[in-house]
DNA sequence: TTCTCAGCAATTTTT
DNA sequence: TTGCTGAGAA
C-alpha cells in the first residue's frame, strides 16, 4: 500500500488519472515516450492492491516482445504480476480456441499455418483449378494470399481490393474469389488455421455461444490493450465482444505511431472507441520522459506533417538538452555502412555499452552490408525483424515431420517431407497426401506407406517412410525435442548433407531448435508458439544472460516500435527506401511511411543521427527523402557531409542551416552528385 | 514424372 | 542473393 502512495511521485497528473480511474472505459492516448508503460505497469499493481487476482487480468499486446517486457518490468515492483493474463491477440485466440472450439466444430489439434504455408495451399488450388493459362499473366501465389488476407483483415471484398491496389486484375475477381472458397474448403479438410481465421474463429465462437462469451467476461474482469492503433477490425470487435459486459477497459495507443496498415490496422479504431464505449474517458498524456528536446522538436516537425487527427505536442518532462540531430549524407551505401561502424565503435570508446546503441532501417535487407561491416570489426550485434528463424527452410523441413504427427490432416507438412524424398516430386506426393488426410491414426499411414510405389525410386523412399513413422509413433507422447532428435538423426539429417553446402551451419540451427522445444511438454504447444510468437534469427535463446550480452541492435523500424536506446542511427533516408517505392501510388501509404520516420525518430533518448547515401557505384542516383522538408533540413545538424574519390578523401563541412537549394549541387573531381530541389514539397 | 541447370527477375513491414 | 520458370535429360 506504501507503495501506492507514493506514486503521486512517480507519475504526473493525467498518467495518475489513467491508473486510478477503473471504472470507466479509458482511451489514453500516448505520445512517443510518455510513460504509456509505466501506466499499464502501475495500474497493474493498484488493480491487484484493490483486490483484483492476477488471473482476473488480461493485458494484449501487439508483439509478444511488447508483452514480455512489459510484465518482466512491472513484476520487478510485485511478483504476483507474472501471473497476469497477457499476449498478443493471435495467442490469445489460440488458447481460447484449443479449448473451446470444440462448440463450434472445430477439432482442437488444429494446425496454425504461416504465409508461406498459406502461399503454397494457394499454390496447390492455382494448380487444380487449372487457372493458369499460358498466354496470360496470372497473379503470383503470394500475390493472391496478400489479396485475400488483407480483404479478410479490412472486411472488403476481393472486388475493392482489387480495384485499389491490383487494377490490372480486376477481370481475374471471380477466379480469384474461387480461389478463396477453396483455400477454406482445403483449411477445413486438413484441420488448418492461419493467422486470420484464429482471430476470426474467436469471434465466431463468442457471437455463437453466449455461454463462452460469459464465462471468459467473468474471468477476466479488467482489460488493457497496448499499441491500439494496430488493431485491425477483428481485433476491434473481439475487444468489444469481451468488455462490453463490465466495461472495465483500457486501451492505450497513439495514431501517429499506426504502421500497421498493410496488415489491415485500422487506425480509425482509436476514433471509434468512444462509440462503442459510450462512457468513454479520454485521457492525452504530452510529457515525454524519453528524449532530449531536441529530438522532440524534430519528432514535432514531423508530426505537424501528418495528417492525423488528435492533436498533440511532446514536451520533454525533464527539460533535457542536447545535440541537434545530425544528417550525413554519403556517395554510396558501403560509405555509409563504414561511417555507421565508425560511430559505433566512437561511442564504444566514449564508454557507451553496445546495447544502448540501434541502428533502424525501413526493409531488412538494407541491414546486410551493414552487418558484414560489423563482422568484419568484431562488433557484436543481434537483429530484430526480419527473415524468421522458423521460416528457416530445413527448420520449416524438420518441423514438418512433428507437425503431421500433431495433426495427420496438414497436407502441407506431408507434401513437404514427402518431396524431400528421392523420386518423390509434386504430382506423387498429392496423390499420396489425398489420401492421407482421408486417414486417422500414424500407424495407418505407416502401414499405407510400407505398400510402396509402382515407381522403383518412389517405392523405396515410401517404404523407408512407411518404417520411420511406425517407429515414430511409439514417441509420440514424449516431449518435441525428442521427435526432432529422432526424425533429424534417423532421415532428414541425409536429406540435408544431400541438398545443402553449408551443411553444419544447418545443423547447429536445429540444434537450437531442439534446445527450445526442450522447454515444452506439449507438442500442440510448442507448434503453436513457433509460429505465433516470433522468434529471433540469430542469437540463441540460451536464456537470459545471452540477451543481456553487450551487443548493437539492428533492427527494422517496425520491430524498434516501443523499445528505446540513448543513441540511434537511422539509415536509409532516400526517396524509394523511406518513403518505400512500393507507397508510390497510394496517398494513405505515403502517411504510414511517414508515421513509420515518425516512430523511428521517437526511439532515441540522447542523440539521433540521419543517413542517407546516393549510390553511385550502380550509377543509380538516389535522391533525399521528400520526408526531410526544408523546414526540417534547416533544422538539422549537416555539420560532415563527407564526399571522397577514390582514396582521397575530401570533406565539405556545411556548419549550421544550409541554402537547401544549392545543398549537393556541384560537380567535383569528376564526381557526379545528386541536385536536390526542396521547393518542390 | 522427377531432377537439374541456365537465365532472368526482383528484392517491405508482421501475426 | 535467392526464387522462379522453362527446357531438356534421366
Amino acid at each position: 500500500m506504501n507503495f501506492i502512495k507514493n506514486l503521486r511521485e512517480y507519475l504526473n497528473p493525467q498518467q495518475l488519472d489513467a491508473v486510478f480511474d477503473i471504472e470507466n472505459p479509458l482511451l489514453v492516448i500516448a505520445g512517443a515516450g510518455s510513460g504509456k508503460t509505466r501506466v499499464i505497469e502501475f495500474k497493474t499493481i493498484y488493480l491487484l492492491e484493490t483486490g483484483y487476482s492476477p488471473e482476473n487480468i488480461l493485458l494484449l499486446t501487439f508483439t509478444r516482445k511488447a508483452a514480455r517486457e512489459m510484465l518482466s518490468r512491472a513484476s520487478s515492483h510485485n511478483s504476483s504480476i507474472k501471473k497476469v493474463e497477457g499476449g498478443t491477440f493471435h495467442s490469445f485466440a489460440n488458447r481460447v480456441l484449443r479449448r473451446y472450439g470444440g462448440l463450434i466444430g472445430l477439432n482442437p489439434s488444429f494446425t496454425i499455418i504461416d504465409q508461406p504455408d498459406q502461399e503454397a495451399v494457394i499454390g496447390i488450388i492455382i494448380e487444380k483449378l487449372k487457372l493458369k493459362d499460358k498466354k496470360e499473366r496470372f497473379p503470383k501465389k503470394k500475390t493472391i494470399q496478400e489479396i485475400i488476407s488483407n480483404a479478410t483483415n479490412r472486411r472488403i471484398s476481393i472486388e475493392q481490393k482489387l480495384r485499389e491496389d491490383y487494377p490490372q486484375f480486376l477481370h481475374l475477381k471471380d477466379e480469384i474469389n474461387s480461389i478463396r472458397r477453396e483455400y477454406l474448403v482445403y483449411k477445413s479438410e486438413h484441420n488448418l488455421l492461419d493467422y486470420d481465421d484464429l482471430l476470426e474463429f474467436l469471434i465466431f465462437l463468442l457471437k455463437k455461444e453466449e455461454k463462452v462469451k460469459k464465462l471468459l467476461s467473468e474471468r477476466y474482469k479488467y482489460i488493457m490493450v497496448d499499441e491500439y492503433q494496430d488493431t485491425n477490425l477483428a481485433q476491434a470487435e473481439i475487444i468489444k465482444l469481451l468488455a462490453e459486459e463490465h466495461e472495465k477497459i483500457m486501451v492505450v495507443g497513439d495514431d501517429a505511431q499506426s504502421i500497421y496498415r498493410f496488415r489491415g490496422a485500422n487506425h480509425e479504431n482509436i476514433m471509434n472507441f468512444p462509440k462503442i464505449f459510450k462512457n468513454t474517458k479520454i485521457i492525452k498524456l504530452e510529457y515525454n520522459y524519453r528524449s532530449t528536446q531536441e529530438i522532440l522538436n524534430l519528432s514535432n516537425k514531423i508530426m505537424k506533417t501528418l495528417g492525423e487527427k488528435f492533436e498533440k505536442t511532446l514536451i520533454s518532462a525533464e527539460k533535457r538538452n542536447g545535440d541537434i540531430p545530425e544528417l550525413l549524407f554519403f556517395r554510396n551505401y558501403d560509405e555509409e555502412d563504414t561511417y555507421i561502424a565508425d560511430h559505433i565503435l566512437e561511442l564504444w570508446n566514449e564508454g557507451e555499452d553496445l546495447s544502448q546503441i540501434a541502428v533502424l532501417f525501413r526493409a531488412s535487407y538494407l541491414s546486410f552490408g551493414l552487418q558484414m561491416e560489423l563482422d568484419r570489426r568484431k562488433i557484436p550485434y543481434e537483429i530484430y525483424g526480419g527473415l524468421k528463424y522458423y521460416q528457416l527452410a530445413h527448420i520449416k523441413d524438420i518441423l514438418s515431420y512433428l507437425r503431421v504427427m500433431h495433426n495427420i490432416k496438414d497436407g502441407i507438412s506431408w507434401n513437404r517431407l514427402l518431396e524431400l524424398e528421392i523420386g518423390i516430386g509434386e504430382k506423387i506426393s498429392s496423390s499420396i497426401t489425398l489420401n492421407i488426410v482421408k486417414m486417422d491414426s500414424i500407424s495407418e499411414v505407416a502401414e499405407y506407406f510400407k505398400k510402396g510405389w509402382r515407381e522403383k525410386r518412389a517405392d523405396l523412399s515410401l517404404k523407408a517412410l512407411g518404417e520411420l513413422f511406425s517407429e515414430a509413433e511409439k514417441l509420440k507422447d514424449k516431449s518435441p525435442d525428442n521427435l526432432i532428435t529422432f526424425f533429424s538423426e534417423k532421415r532428414y539429417f541425409n536429406h540435408m548433407k544431400f541438398k545443402y553446402d553449408d551443411y553444419p551451419k544447418r545443423e547447429k540451427d536445429i540444434e537450437v531448435l531442439s534446445s527450445i522445444a526442450r522447454k515444452y511438454r506439449s507438442l500442440s504447444d510448442f507448434l503453436a508458439d513457433i509460429t505465433i510468437n516470433e522468434q529471433p534469427l540469430i542469437g540463441s535463446e540460451e536464456g537470459d544472460k545471452e540477451i543481456k550480452d553487450d551487443k548493437v541492435v539492428l533492427s527494422t523500424i517496425h520491430s524498434a516500435k516501443g523499445l528505446e536506446w540513448k543513441h540511434v542511427i537511422i539509415k536509409g533516408l532516400v526517396d524509394g527506401i523511406l518513403p518505400s517505392s512500393y507507397a508510390f501510388a497510394d496517398k494513405e501509404a505515403i502517411e504510414e511511411e511517414k508515421r513509420l520516420f515518425y516512430v523511428a525518430v521517437t526511439r532515441a533518448k540522447d542523440r539521433l543521427t540521419l543517413t542517407a547515401s546516393s549510390d553511385l557505384n550502380k550509377n543509380l542516383i538516389n535522391n533525399l527523402s521528400p520526408f526531410l522538408t526544408k523546414d526540417i533540413l534547416e533544422y538539422l545538424d549537416k555539420r560532415a557531409i563527407v564526399i571522397t574519390t577514390g582514396s582521397e578523401f575530401l570533406s565539405e563541412n556545411v556548419e549550421g542551416p544550409a541554402d537547401a537549394e544549392i545543398f549537393f549541387n556541384s560537380t567535383k573531381n569528376n564526381l557526379h552528385l545528386s541536385i536536390y530541389n526542396f521547393s518542390s514539397d
